[in-house]
DNA sequence: CCCTGATTCGC
DNA sequence: GCGAATCAGG
């Protein structure tokens, strides 16, 4: 596994949105235990395991804010390919009500939660959040966990 | 047995 | 440093 500085940053995305080790591991079509295992090397904050379900409640999944004027991200279809999208939580660059067009790429830069995180903002592909070159990194193919040992 | 994450351990 | 294997817990 190549851990280059944006497959690491989507997998502080990810793990900082909550999501568990074995769907981030698929989502950047990896096994659980690299991505816990980078973590760990990581020294990523070990969030509260599953290990203690939430009485009757779902996991303690964080309200993620819209962006008042921001692209609209493309819905997860988990029957063809699930584009790996690194939503942001409560960090919004310019909540400024304009621009309604020229959309700037919202590729997170920087670690989330951090001031000095920031999105690309380059321009971004017609239909797409991310300019073309997040984009391309953006949306992989997630579904080739096909291994039918007939 | 399912799920989860953590650590160990060989490469 | 990497991740599978193993371990631990629900």
């Amino acid at each position: 596994m190549e851990w280059t500085d944006e497959t690491i940053a989507r997998l502080r995305s990810l793990w900082a949105e909550g999501l568990s080790t074995a769907e981030i591991g698929r989502r950047l079509n990896i096994s659980k235990n690299a991505v816990v295992g980078k973590a760990h090397r990581l020294n990523l904050p070990a969030r509260p395991s599953p290990i203690r379900r939430t009485s009757g409640e779902a996991v303690p999944r964080p309200a993620q804010p819209k962006r008042t004027q921001g692209p609209t991200l493309p819905p997860l279809s988990s029957s063809v390919n699930t584009p790996a999208m690194p939503v942001l939580r409560a960090i919004i660059p310019t909540p400024k009500p304009q621009q309604p067009r020229a959309t700037p790429c919202c590729w997170p830069i920087g670690e989330p939660g951090k001031p000095s995180f920031h999105f690309c903002n380059a321009s971004a592909v017609a239909g797409k959040p991310y300019c073309e070159e997040h984009a391309a990194i953006a949306y992989v193919r997630v579904r080739d966990k096909r291994e039918d040992v007939a």
